[in-house]
Order: C-alpha cells, then sequence, then structure tokens
DNA sequence: TTGTAAGCGTTATCAA
DNA sequence: TTGATAACGCTTACAA
C-alpha cells in the first residue's frame, strides 16, 4: 500500500494540512517542518493520489484528444502543437483512439462528463451525431472541434477551408495551362470532400471553363480507386491532363497507372494532392499538394480549450484557416524531382 | 453544476446507498424504487463521477499506453489489439504520447503510481532508464514493456526476436544466389538494431560466407541515408548484391539510387527491409520484409499486464515472439510486382 | 428492500 | 506557523 498525506504526518508529527501545504510549495509552513517532510517524501517516493487531488480541487489538469484514425497524415503534427499549448499550461494531453467508431468515441467523451479529464477535442472523423451535444453542454461545453462539424450545436470549431483548397489545387492545374483536369475524391457526403469539390468547381468556373461531369470521380479513398480511376479516364475520347486527387492514397494508385502505361509525370500529366504526408514527398516525383496549417490548427485547437476550461468564451466560435499549396514536381516541369 | 449522487436520492427521497446500487445494476433495489431512480438520471443525463468512485473502488479501469513515436509503423496495430482485449475485460485504453522524452515518459508513467490509470503499456523507445523502476515497484509493477528492454529490473515484457529477424534477411538473400550481402542500420547502440546486426552475421557464418565490415553500414535511419549509402556501395571493388536495410525509410532510399543508377531490383540489387508499413507495400516494387506478429504482441502485452492488475504474476516475465519473412517482389524476381 | 455511516486521500477554511 | 475539520462524490459494510 502506498503511503498517504495521513501517513506521513502521523510520521513526521504534523497535521495532514500542514503536509499537503509543504507537497503544494505553499506558504506558511516553516522551514524545518518543510524539510522534515520532504525528506519524506523522497524517501519514500510518495505521490499524492490524483483522484483524492481532482475530488478536492474539481480539476485534473489533463485534458484529452479524441483521433478519429491514429494513421491520417498530419494527426502528428496536430499533436505535438495541441501538447505544446497545453503543456506550457500544465496540462497533460492523453490520446484517444475512436477509430470511427461512434460508441467508443461516446465512451471516451464521457471522460469530460465524468471528470475525468477537464476538457477535449476532437480531430476529424465523419460521424455526424447529435450526441455530442448532451455531452458537451454537461460540463458546460469543454469540447473543441478540429476539423469536424457538429450538427445542430454551437461547439467551438476550428477548419480548414477545404472548398479554398480544392480551389487552390484546380486553379494551379488550370494556370499550367491545362483546361480538362479531373477530380479525384473520397466520399461525397464527407462534407469536407464536398467542400473540396466545391473548391474545384468554382475554380473551373472562375476561369470560364466548362464543368464535365465525367471528369469528377467519387471513390472510396483507396489506392486501387486511384489506380483505377485512371484507366476509366482513359476511355474517354479526350482524357484529362491534370488531376486532383483528395488523398496521398489515391495519388499513389494514380501514380501507378501512369506510370504503368508508359506515360510521365508532369509531362503528361499533372497531379495535385492534397494534404502533406510522409508518401507525398517520398513518391516519384514529389507531389505538389495542398497543405494544412496543422500547427496553427492545433494551436488554435488548445488556445479554446483553455479558455473553455477557465470559463472564458473564445472569440470566435468557427474559425477557418487557409491552406496553401505546396508547389512540386508532380505538376510543374520547371521543378526538378 | 452537474449532478451528484445525493441530490437523486433527496429528488426520490431515498438514500444515497440506494441510487448507488440502482445506477450500479446491483441487486437489493426495489423494482419501483429502481424505475424511479433510473427515470431521473435519463432525464439529467447524469454521470457519477469517476474520481469519487476510484477514490472509493481503487479502480479506475483505465489502462495507459505509452508510445515513444506516433508515426511508427506498426503502432496502430499493436494499438489496436491493446484495445481489444482491454475492452473486453473492460477497461478503456488512453494513448500517451511521450515523443521519446523521458520527461514526458516520466510524467505519462506517473499517471500509474498516482492512480490515475490501473497499469501502463511501455511500447518501444530506446531511453535508458531505471526511472521506471522505483514507479513500476510503486504500484506493484503495473506495468508492461513492448519491444523495449529495461534495465537492472525485472518488468514483464514482450519482446520480438530480432536477431531471429535479421538472420531470416539475410538467410532469404543468401538463399538467393547472393553472396555479397550488406546491411544499412540505424545506431548500433539500439539494442534491437544490433540485434538485427547480430542475426546478420550469424546467418552469413552458418552459410560459410565471409563478414565484410565494409558492408555494414550504420546510419540515421534517414532515407537520405539509404540513398548515400547506396553510392558508397557502388564505390566498392565489388559492390553487393543484396541488401538487407532495417526501416522503410532507409528502403526507400536506397530504392530511389537503385532506380536513378538505372539499375533494376530485383535483377540487379535484392532488397529486404524490416517491419511492415504503408510504404514497404506501397513502393515500388513491394518490398520483401522482416514482419512482426503486431497483434500477437498487443494481445499478450494486454493480457500480461491485466494479470497483474489482478495481482496474479504472468506465467512468463520476458517473452520472445518470432517474426517471419514475408516475400515480395524486391528479393525475387519469381514474385510479380 | 432500504438507510446509516464510515471510508477513500486529498484540499481548504477557520481557529488557535 | 500549525491543527481540526469539513468538504469533494462515491462505495460498502452493517443495521434496521
Amino acid at each position: 500500500m502506498p503511503l498517504t498525506l495521513k501517513d506521513i504526518a502521523r510520521m513526521v508529527g504534523v497535521a495532514e494540512s500542514t503536509v499537503s501545504r509543504a507537497i503544494n510549495n505553499k506558504p506558511g509552513v516553516g522551514e524545518e517542518t518543510r524539510r522534515k517532510i520532504m525528506k519524506i517524501v523522497k524517501e519514500y517516493n510518495f505521490k499524492p493520489n490524483q483522484l483524492a487531488r481532482g475530488l478536492a480541487k474539481k480539476e485534473t489538469r489533463i485534458i484529452a484528444l479524441l483521433l478519429s484514425d491514429l494513421a491520417t497524415p498530419g494527426y502528428t503534427e496536430i499533436i505535438k502543437s495541441i501538447e505544446e499549448v497545453a503543456n506550457r499550461a500544465g496540462y497533460q494531453v492523453i490520446l484517444c483512439n475512436t477509430a470511427n467508431d461512434i460508441d467508443k468515441e461516446k465512451a471516451y467523451l464521457e471522460l469530460v462528463a465524468r471528470n475525468r479529464v477537464d476538457g477535449a477535442i476532437i480531430v476529424g472523423g465523419e460521424l455526424a451525431d447529435k450526441n455530442i451535444l448532451n455531452l458537451a453542454l454537461n460540463k458546460e461545453g469543454r469540447l473543441v472541434l478540429v476539423n469536424r462539424l457538429a450538427e445542430e450545436v454551437l461547439i467551438p470549431t476550428i477548419l480548414v477551408d477545404n472548398a479554398k483548397g480544392g480551389y487552390l489545387a484546380t486553379a494551379h492545374l488550370i494556370e499550367q495551362g491545362l483546361s480538362r483536369i479531373a477530380i479525384i475524391m473520397g466520399s461525397i457526403q464527407d462534407f469536407l470532400e464536398s467542400e473540396k469539390l466545391n473548391g474545384y468547381k468554382q475554380a473551373l468556373k472562375d476561369h470560364n471553363l466548362p464543368l464535365r461531369e465525367e471528369l469528377i470521380f467519387e471513390t472510396d479513398g483507396s489506392r486501387e480507386s486511384g489506380y483505377n480511376t485512371f484507366l476509366n479516364l482513359m476511355e474517354l475520347d479526350e482524357p484529362p491532363g491534370g488531376f486532383f486527387v483528395t488523398s496521398d492514397l489515391l495519388a499513389v494508385g494514380l501514380i501507378e497507372a501512369i506510370k504503368m502505361g508508359g506515360y510521365f509525370i508532369p509531362d503528361d500529366f499533372a497531379i495535385v494532392s492534397y494534404g502533406e504526408s510522409l508518401i507525398t514527398s517520398i513518391i516519384n516525383p514529389p507531389l505538389t499538394v495542398v497543405a494544412e496549417p496543422l500547427n496553427k490548427l492545433g494551436r488554435l485547437a488548445a488556445e479554446y480549450l483553455l479558455k473553455l476550461i477557465n470559463n472564458q468564451s473564445p472569440d470566435r466560435v468557427i474559425r477557418v484557416l487557409e491552406p496553401v499549396l505546396k508547389m512540386r514536381a508532380s505538376s510543374n516541369p520547371q521543378i526538378k524531382s
């Protein structure tokens, strides 16, 4: 059985409250007494029980980060910046793998309502749920959303402007002199994906290019889909010269198919992908991508949450950040790969 | 302020203990009373405070998973299987990103000693620390190590036999008819890496091949190192025909260099990499790899920890699992890429 | 079936 | 500078 405050108090011959003050570096403890107490603390490697402390202080100094899929590229960056902000403010961060499972998500979210953690940030995930609502409303909404939309509820949210991203990607390809540009995307049900499509459409419009339905491919986002979509596109009378793919995996498949066909990138086909990842930089040729401001995303989310925890309301409920285009060889012959 | 047991007791007009029994589905509560209580619980969406519950029950039903680097390939598999075992036993799993930082690791490890979680599993990391010792000894060692060695302390540990892995990789290349085989590895200080090297050496020995120091390359494990090492090796009078690389990133660089040189894989150079990852399967050609039994690793770790939590001692303190070779095109012309 | 009361290990208030 | 003592919100004997 580990020691308790009471044990130490008895050993030193003082009251529990004195020990408590001592180990918390609070004023009002005699030099001598403090020394004696700390000696025992060191000697027995005493660690105060945080459950008890949390119960008494009504805080845990821990925040939870709910991740829909650990393998999502960019998550490590977001996590890192959230941790930086949180740690600096004296909070520990724990990660929860919801695996896009709504029950797991609810269970982890309850960590907040059940006082296990002081607040939570949900990153990503496509689940439509109003369940968040109750959980969020409970602890006076110590919840922040990143790259995810809540239905019907006003929860502080940090988003990246995916429509802008889609626009940047498409406009860039147009500027490369291409007029037939295909988009290979994930599920159109996914809000973030549909926004990319909107950006794509807007860019075509702004450049007076026709929108061709046969160049829009909704897929499951897999590498195979990237591969097969290229084959399908080549069946067209006039195949596209540029591709906007909304994920790195799609890009991998697409590139394989292109190479397999004996074509060259970017000479025969130019490609722009969405989101930086190990793959986009490692693949040959390196991919031009729409890059999200991951650090800012994480930093803002953490700052918002800390405000909520301190009962201040964040300045704006929804914050939309701008992506930028990172040009690399896959879309531009000028750049050496 | 959220409701408490006491509030509900008052509202229903019963004692706290009755409410407690009701919400915990314990026997000894009248049908009528139970209904009334649960009605209020639903109505107000009451969630018992887990800090208080944990304090009273001396358990949290949470276990922590300490990860040295979230981007490590294979982690998601390990995490998944640990979660499966833990969830089935009624435990939630939280993830802690130690980022190979010894201070963060200690801080997260204290979650155990401070009763925030019931136990912890550390996966990977190369830090040499006896600090774990104290923390582990505290809560009677509710700690399990995966792919990591503890110094001087007996902590239940699950390892993969990396020497065996190195042996499999090297022997396979030898069986392809190659006699000059290079190893490109990470830091030799890293126990796991040095074991791979030992396996490499043993395989050469067993096949009566000479050990050539000039074919052993210790690197920082980066893609660039993979690239540059190939260039260096080609300077030799007799360059190797086979490569055993101990990480996928090294393989990426190596392959780039090989292709850049106008050579073909596996015809000119055969490659075996270590550890499955998105990259090893996506790259062209797909890589033959030494694959670790990730699921078993996670499952065993979770089972060991649960035993520790229940004060049973696991059957064996150190458990060594066997890796297997997954043959793909990078080492074998027979396999179509 | 229900209630009383002690206990879990802290913090915080108020006196001394 | 210290010490009692009452919270904090729950569980669990033990009694009724």
